[in-house]
DNA sequence: TCCATTACCTGACATTAGTCAGATATTTCC
DNA sequence: GGAAATATCTGACTAATGTCAGGTAATGGA
């Protein structure tokens, strides 16, 4: 069987499955769609424009399924402290309760498929769910060129200085290093790319553009999203990014502790070569010349998915 | 992560997932369910029962859906020739080229997902999800104790006769063997167990009770669903049942053609003994002690599920 | 300061999904 | 031969889901 064969049968028998976990939902005289987002929210209660994005929901429907739960009692609604606009609903202690309950439930479900299993089946259905997981979250993954004024490339930025201090032997102050403005990362002088899951911003790259070369800045993956591909992606988002406005040379700098993007940037065809600035926190140089535009997937009917 | 959390995890994410396959089935004006019965009708029709079993589905609604397909001129329907109350549904030309866009639409979709990983990603994905897809079979099949003169009972025997007869040196003739009549292998003289899948039968096996031993007969899986471990789950349903009998032995004889049979008896605690009758058929004769009352998983809330 | 944008809400819908109680024709089982 | 069971269909529902067009308040950039 091919892959695409293997995916679509995939999903037929996981469809069925699936379905029939969730009905256990129900009997609680409440709908699918409310029960999914009382769990959605988690403990410490979420924004609703993030429900929203994660649960692919439309605004009125989500809303409306809201006014529900705040009317059994189950979540509260109140301001979020930044912005007024955005709303922040937070589960009560029966929503916390209730919440329980349906992780009982879906618990009992998983545990009542498992049942009929052996336990050597029961492992490698584990394994491979976990694998299955893993790749569905990765190929689930987009980017977008992005305002890195924007709310969630500053998260992003915010992270990864986080990030940099506590893993430089020296920290990091982003004003010692060389420059990479809002505006030096903005059309036309440069790029922004995010990445996202699900709405929520899991990695960021940005390319600075010269007259004869780019330089490569800012790249980032969350913790909890490594290994899916994310920076390769980005990387390459970024080096076509710079074929377009045929800039023949990329180059960049990192520091001794970032071993991970040491390896993505030699596994991506970089050189690493003697120092071409003075960046203070900067122990390796790397340099990559680009040729002409590579057949890219990514230009044909892709972009749009 | 224990299995519980990481099947509930995965339900998670393949909903996401999958949901948004799905989505490229509209933009037919026409629902998911009237598509999804569509695709599932197949090039050569099939009875509406089937249908009706796989899915899932309320009969009033199927039928619904089955008119909504037949005005839009998308299939036939016509008698069984067997049993005139049973309806066959039959796709169109039309119907087969809506198919065939359907199948496509999925395809891309199958693709969109695909192209997002790199190859050895691609390789990793097919092989997880062909590991869950057979897991979740093996875990959705469903054992019972069932008429032997039913349909899907006559329906395993027929296979399993038509199995021995070409795998057998001398062919194979159910006259000549020591008999288990419908007779014998219904309640309270003997017990047939069916396996189902989804709705259609995939297995079957049979115990015939004398007063102090009984005979295990008629085991026989699916090609299709071989290595799920179905066997050995019949097996121990027939013991389960003679145990509740108070009878002490299990005996049972094999053809030396049916070396995954053997195997499976052995796996399973039975050895093998000199003959105890003169089956023209058998080659090996096993026999088992059943022990009192093993502690039964599917006594529990199991058996509702 | 003003205007476009964002976040959310409400009302008004249309469609889909799911359920239940009969009605009819046929078959199966005494 | 007649009662019970089976397979399907129809009508009459209810609930859930999804969509759209405004409306209000807050924000942010020119």
């Amino acid at each position: 069987m091919d892959q695409v064969a293997q995916i679509r049968s995939f999903n037929r028998t996981v469809t069925h499955q699936v379905g029939a976990l969730e009905g256990r939902f129900l009997g609680r005289d409440r709908s699918l769609g409310a029960s999914r987002v009382l769990c959605e929210i988690g403990p410490n209660g979420i924004e609703v424009r993030r429900l929203r994005a994660r649960l692919d929901l439309d605004s009125g429907y989500l809303s409306r399924l809201l006014r529900g739960l705040e009317a059994e009692g189950l979540i509260r609604t109140s301001q979020s402290s930044g912005d007024a606009r955005v709303r922040v609903v937070t589960p009560t202690t029966a929503g916390k309760k209730e919440v329980a309950v349906l992780n009982r439930l879906s618990d009992e479900a998983a545990r009542s498929l498992l049942e009929r299993l052996t336990e050597p089946q029961r492992v490698a259905l584990a394994s491979a769910m976990g694998s299955v997981e893993r790749l569905l979250r990765a190929s689930a993954v987009r980017l977008q060129v992005e305002r890195p004024t924007s709310r969630a490339a500053q998260y992003c930025l915010t992270r990864y200085f986080e990030e940099l201090a506590a893993r430089f032997d020296a920290g990091f102050d982003p004003a010692r290093g060389i420059s990479a403005t809002a505006d030096e990362l903005t059309p036309p002088r440069g790029y922004f790319v995010l990445a996202t899951l699900h709405g929520d911003p899991v990695g960021c790259g940005a390319l600075k553009c010269h007259a004869h070369f780019g330089e490569i800045k800012r790249m980032w993956v969350a913790d909890s999203s490594r290994g899916l591909g994310i920076g390769k992606r980005i990387l390459q988002r970024l080096e076509d990014l710079a074929r377009k406005r045929r800039i023949p040379l990329l180059r960049l700098e990192t520091n001794k502790a970032l071993t991970e993007a040491q390896a993505l940037y030699q596994a991506s065809g970089y050189r690493e070569v003697r120092p071409f600035n003075n960046e203070p926190y900067a122990h390796h140089w790397f340099e990559k010349a680009l040729t002409a535009a590579r057949p890219s997937v990514r230009s044909s009917s892709l972009s749009a998915v």
